[in-house]
DNA sequence: CACCAGTGTGAATCCGAGT
DNA sequence: AACTCGGATTCACACTGGT
């Protein structure tokens, strides 16, 4: 069975033809997310402007416009300004963001902290935040700092009790069976992958695709929505393609439209085996214990151990354990009754001997499986 | 003539001597901060409660139990009163902070935008955020998550076109001759660094002394005076009086007072000769011998001497080295320099004396690659 | 003394489907 | 919405005790 028809079929997808899915934008983002229905997208993935800077985006909250930033004050106009701004577009990207979706936000020292407030008061639930540590960064020409070698995202679901997606076991394949941390090493974006247009680089900020691309595998299945309001160049729209992800992009400017437009309908979609084969540790199907000594696999009356042989149960015919002092239940319950742990996985704490000795009841769940599996 | 005297001359320090130098405040941290008068110190080095805001209890999947931070001191009625406290206490620290002085504030993702965001609304001009990667953080044991492997610091000026201390040559001589980025790696605090009681840890958030000692170095010359207005059990205490920087502790629990003034009253003072540093425009070490010192495996001061104990030399803080000449320089320098040779292999060249006898200082150079390179 | 196996632990917002 | 219970889930060090 292949991963795109086996993912989230039980969803509502009865509007998502109405979504412009796969298309940009052309217009302002703020105004472009208000077109768009309440809780229509499965991720967001946003790199705003933070240099202050913003032309049209910088007003003040009664609308006037924020002059050049000079002097104190108007320094501490314009920041208050890009606190509007900022709030602004992450309340409609909250309206439109599925309950069960999450948005990831970039930036570096100068606008993160404003971004990271904004998101926990909106009522969002920072999950990670992400370190990109940049294997070759500008240096600092005039020695009066630290290499400015990084940038941070901020990963957040929409709420405290919201659910989201997080793909654990392909992030945790991806970084050679060590769980993934919260500190990513990329080069910056240059050679082939950079955009140029008569020489000159399409866009001051271009990302990664390699950044994107693990944002993406980390926290959407395919088919997903993934929406991103400072399109930019379309880093986010071509990842989106090549990993079978819908992208819906937002980019005022006409000329960064027309680099990515280009630039993602050259990009190759990964057929459904590459994808597949990224999607290592694929969810079992839930076998019961009880099925494995129905089948003959265990027998009732069978002695199990733990690895140790410290503790010892017998089998029940209806699946339960029972220990030598009388106290009995699931595979699980008994475990960690016997240990005094909170939980126990009995399928790893549970032991049966055979002739090449201990081996944990999973290897018997295992075998079921492949019996029994496609 | 000692370092105290020697460094800014020219600085008004009339009420220097009124100053509760090299003392702990066993106050509340706003109202000590209070009692101190305007622009009276250097530096300020803040590791503020992370309001983690942390759930019902955590186990590991062996079942034993994840020894949390509880102390009533982390807990906050909401994220408002959490920004009030933080916004409370940047203010009497920015009062008290010297025009030419700059702070430092560490936290995580539960609360460093708060910060952050405050730091920019109250003035400050953010000069770096640096990212602390731990070596050895806890796993994410359910696999909900990234592993939340590194804390963030803000550096900050008093404004914008403040002046600040930032010992650049210092810096980039401990990075192996090239500039120090805004990313740096520490073990957490364990082992015999990490302070017990009763076999317990004393705090549960002591921050490595390696830390202190790249901020203070950075941030800081000898004699200026550094505030922690949480000064749990004292790292930066400690770290200032190693590196000839007078401090002032504020913490309010007598329990972390008492473990912080043992502490720092058995912590030692480097020889002034180990905190001269090298002066821009030096030569240039081609290692990074500074790590080693950074992290313990030499201690400044600390003698060398070549295979036939006819050169010697002291280690300094920023990882170069001074003979008793006055010549100084990088290890492979200053080893070039007293042979007369061309160049020099450092590594091989100097060596130190432990229990076994001479070795050449490349074996714990070995021992640092064998404990954290993969 | 060296080496190995076992144990303990660190600023952590740490489950989720089914009833 | 609250509750039950099946079952999935850990990395780098430091320290201890035995061979």
């Amino acid at each position: 069975m292949g991963v795109l028809e086996k993912v989230r079929p039980g969803r509502a997808r009865a509007w998502i033809d109405t979504l412009p899915l796969d298309t940009i934008l052309m217009r302002d983002c703020i105004e472009a997310m208000a077109s768009l229905p309440d809780k229509c997208v499965d991720l967001i993935f946003a790199d705003p402007p933070y240099n202050l800077q913003l032309g049209g985006d910088l007003n003040r909250p009664d609308g006037s416009h924020v002059d050049a930033v000079t002097d104190d004050w108007d320094k501490f106009d314009s920041l208050a300004a890009y606190d509007a701004f900022t709030r602004a577009w992450l309340t409609e990207a909250r309206r439109i963001l599925k309950d069960d979706g999450s948005i990831w936000v970039i930036g570096s020292y100068h606008n993160i902290f404003k971004v990271g407030s904004a998101i926990q008061d909106l009522g969002f639930w920072i999950l990670n935040d992400i370190v990109w540590r940049k294997a070759n960064p500008m240096p600092n020409f005039k020695g009066t700092r630290f290499t400015n070698a990084h940038e941070t995202l901020i990963w957040a679901s929409k709420g405290e009790k919201a659910k989201y997606t997080f793909n654990y076991r392909t992030m945790k394949t991806l970084n050679d069976e060590l769980q993934m941390r919260s500190d990513w090493e990329f080069p910056i974006c240059g050679g082939q992958e950079r955009l140029k247009k008569d020489g000159h680089k399409v866009h001051p900020t271009q990302k990664p695709e390699a950044l994107l691309y693990r944002v993406l595998l980390a926290s959407t299945k395919p088919g997903d929505v993934v929406l991103d309001p400072f399109f930019g160049t379309g880093t986010t729209g071509a990842v989106a393609k090549r990993l079978g992800r819908h992208w819906i992009g937002i980019e005022r400017e006409p000329g960064y439209v027309e680099a990515a437009s280009e630039r993602i309908a050259a990009a190759l979609p990964l057929d459904e085996s590459a994808l597949t084969t990224m999607q290592a540790g694929k969810a079992a199907p839930r076998v019961a214990f009880g099925t494995l000594v129905e089948n003959g696999y265990l027998t009732p009356g069978q002695k199990l151990t733990d690895a140790r042989r410290r503790h010892h149960a017998v089998v029940r015919a209806d699946g339960s354990l029972a220990a030598p002092d009388g106290q009995a239940g699931s595979i699980h319950k008994l475990g960690a009754l016997l240990q005094g742990a909170p939980s126990c996985n009995g399928w790893s704490f549970w032991h049966y001997e055979d002739a090449n000795g201990l081996k944990p009841i999973d290897a018997l769940r295992q075998t079921w499986l492949l019996a029994t599996q496609p």
